[in-house]
DNA sequence: TCAACTCGCACCTTTGAACAGG
DNA sequence: ACCTGTTCAAAGGTGCGAGTTG
C-alpha cells in the first residue's frame, strides 16, 4: 500500500487557506479499506454478479460495506462511491453466459454516492463497518433522486473514495485514497439473466425470503410453475446440469469458510469453472489471476488504493448547487436546506466552466488531467485493440447523493435533510456525457472483452507491477469518468 | 419476432410511533 | 420524568410474471 509520503502532488498549487494543515498534517497512518461480506461478494463474483436496476432506483445486494483503518481518528473524512465502466462493450446473456453484444453506449451522468455520515471523523468511520446499503443503481438518466445512473447490460465496478476534508467544499483540495475490491464488479441488468444469481440473491436477501423454496409462499411458487413451465423446466435443468449446485446454492456462501481453513485455491478455480457464466478461456485466465490475488483473505485484501491530491484553483468558479431551482451558498458548509420532495436528500455540484478546456498542466482539474503516455503503466501485450477513446468531455459535474442519514454523528452535515441537487445544470446536457466510455481513458489496461477485467487490470496493477506504478494509477481522475 | 424493459403484485423486512411497565 | 421493551401499522425492498416497447 502506498503511504501518504509516497504521494506525488500533480499539481504545485498552493492550498487555499480552507484546506487542511500542511503535507505534515496528512503524516497518517496507512489507510486500510477492507470489503465486509467479502465471501458473499466472491459467491456472487464466482456466477457472475448482476445488479438490477430500475427507474425508481434499485438498491445493490450484496451491498457495499467496507471496513476502514489507520484513519486519523480526530481528522475529518468524507467517503464516496461512484462506479466505473469496467471496459467499453455492452453486453447480452446468451442462453448460459455473457457475451459482447457491442460498444458501451455513452456514458450515462456521472453520480458520486456520499456516504451520509460525511464528514465524520475518522474515530467515526473506524469504530464500526460502513454500510453503503441505500445506494441506489438507477438507469433513468433524468433520475432527480441522485441515484447513481447506469447503463444496462453494461459492466460496473464500485470505487470507494476516502477523502480527508472538514467539509463538503474542501473536498477538491483534499487528499484522498481510493479502492476498489474485484469481487464486487457486477453486470447491470433491468431483469436477472442468470438463474444462479436469481437463487443466490432470493437466498441470502432477507427480503427476497418470499421466494425461497423452504417459505411459506407456496402459491406463488404453485402459479410460477403453471403459468410458466418452459422457465420452470429451465430452472430445473440449471440445477441438473449440476448435481452439486442445488446444495452448493442453499450453503451460505459463508459456511463453506466457516469453520475451517481458508479455501485452496484448487477447489475455488473449480467452483469459478463451473459457475462462471464467462467464457472458459476468461475464466482460466480469472483463475489465474485469482490465484496471484492476496492469499491473506479479507483481513488483507485491499486490492490497491491510490492516493491524489485533488488541486484547487482560486480562479475556479466555486460549486454551483442546485436546490430545485434554489441556490444555497456555498459557503455554508453545514448544507442546510429543507428537505426536497423525494425526502432524499441530494445534491449536485456543478462547475460552470468546462474543465476541459483548462490547460492541463496548470489547472490542477484532475479530470483534465490527461497523465502523459510515459507515466501510463504499460498495456499488456495480450490486450486487444483498444476501442477507440473519443474525446471525452469532462465538463465537472460532481454528484453526489446522500442516502438519509439515519442516524449521524453530532456536528455532521446539522440535522436538515438536504436536498441541494438538479439532474443537471443549466449548462449540462446529457450530450456532454456523449464521450466513449470513460474506462479507456482511465485505467491503463482494457482486457479482452470476455475477460473478467478487474482481474486483468487491477489485479495486474496490485500484482504485476511495483508499487511505483501505483502512483501512475493515481494520476486517474478522481470520480472517474466525469465527476469533476 | 424477440430481447430488453416496465409495471403491478404478493410477500417480506425494516422502521418508527404508540403504548405499557418499571 | 425518564428508560426500556413490546406491539403494530406503514413504508419500502424483493423477485415474479404479464404486458409493452422498439
Amino acid at each position: 500500500m502506498q503511504s501518504i509520503r509516497d504521494l506525488k502532488p500533480n499539481f504545485n498549487i498552493p492550498p487555499p487557506p480552507s484546506m487542511p494543515a500542511g503535507p505534515e498534517h496528512f503524516h497518517q497512518g496507512t489507510i486500510k479499506m477492507t470489503l465486509e461480506d467479502s465471501d458473499l461478494w466472491k459467491s456472487f463474483h464466482e456466477i457472475g454478479t448482476e445488479m438490477i436496476i430500475t427507474k425508481p432506483g434499485r438498491r445493490m445486494f450484496p451491498h457495499c460495506k467496507v471496513n476502514l483503518f489507520g484513519l486519523v481518528p480526530y481528522a475529518k473524512y468524507i467517503l464516496l462511491v461512484d462506479m466505473v465502466p469496467v471496459d467499453n462493450f455492452r453486453y447480452k446473456w446468451n442462453k448460459d453466459k455473457w457475451e459482447v453484444a457491442g460498444k458501451a453506449e455513452p456514458q450515462p451522468p456521472c453520480r458520486t454516492y456520499l456516504h451520509p455520515d460525511s464528514p465524520a471523523p475518522g474515530s467515526h468511520w473506524m469504530k464500526q463497518s460502513v454500510s453503503f446499503l441505500k445506494l441506489k443503481l438507477t438507469n433513468n438518466t433524468l433520475d432527480q433522486h441522485g441515484h447513481i445512473i447506469l447503463h444496462s447490460m453494461h459492466r460496473y465496478h464500485p470505487r470507494f473514495h476516502i477523502v480527508q476534508a472538514d467539509d463538503l467544499y474542501s473536498v477538491r483540495w483534499s487528499v484522498f485514497q481510493t479502492f476498489t475490491f474485484p469481487e464486487t464488479s457486477f453486470t447491470s441488468v433491468t431483469a436477472y439473466q442468470n438463474t444462479k444469481i436469481t437463487k443466490l440473491k432470493i437466498d441470502h436477501n432477507p427480503f427476497a425470503k418470499g421466494f425461497r423454496d423452504e417459505g411459506t409462499n407456496t402459491k406463488r411458487r404453485a402459479n410460477r410453475g403453471q403459468t410458466d413451465p418452459e422457465r420452470m423446466a429451465k430452472r430445473m435443468h440449471t440445477l441438473k446440469v449440476d448435481p452439486e449446485s442445488p446444495a452448493d446454492f442453499h450453503r451460505s456462501p459463508y459456511e463453506a469458510y466457516d469453520g475451517e481453513p481458508p479455501k485452496t485455491k484448487e477447489v475455488e478455480g473449480v467452483k469459478e469453472e463451473r459457475y462462471s457464466p464467462w467464457p472458459v478461456a476468461d475464466r482460466e485466465n480469472s483463475h489465474s489471476m485469482r490465484t496471484s490475488e492476496s492469499p491473506l483473505g479479507p483481513e488483507g485484501r485491499d486490492i490497491y488504493n491510490t492516493e491524489q491530491l485533488v488541486p484547487g484553483q482560486t480562479s475556479y468558479p466555486p460549486y454551483r448547487f442546485h436546490e430545485y431551482g434554489k441556490s444555497p451558498s456555498p459557503s455554508n458548509s453545514s448544507i442546510a436546506s429543507s428537505g426536497g420532495s423525494s425526502g432524499r436528500p441530494s445534491f449536485e455540484l456543478s462547475r460552470v466552466s468546462d474543465v476541459a478546456t483548462v490547460p492541463e498542466t496548470t489547472s490542477g482539474v484532475i479530470a483534465t488531467h490527461k497523465p502523459p503516455a510515459t507515466e501510463m503503466a504499460p498495456l499488456p501485450t495480450s490486450c486487444p485493440p483498444q476501442p477507440a477513446v473519443g474525446h471525452q468531455d469532462y465538463t465537472g459535474v460532481l454528484n453526489m447523493a446522500m442516502a438519509q442519514a439515519v442516524s449521524k454523528p453530532a456536528g455532521v452535515l446539522g440535522h436538515h435533510h438536504h436536498h441541494l441537487y438538479a439532474p443537471y445544470g443549466a449548462e449540462q446536457h446529457i450530450g456532454q456525457w456523449s464521450g466513449v466510455g470513460a474506462a479507456s481513458s482511465q485505467y491503463p489496461a482494457h482486457p479482452p472483452p470476455h475477460l473478467p477485467t478487474e482481474y486483468s487490470a487491477q489485479a495486474t496493477m496490485h500484482h504485476g507491477y511495483p508499487h511505483g506504478n501505483v502512483a501512475d494509477w493515481s494520476q486517474y481522475p478522481l470520480f472517474s469518468y466525469s465527476c469533476w
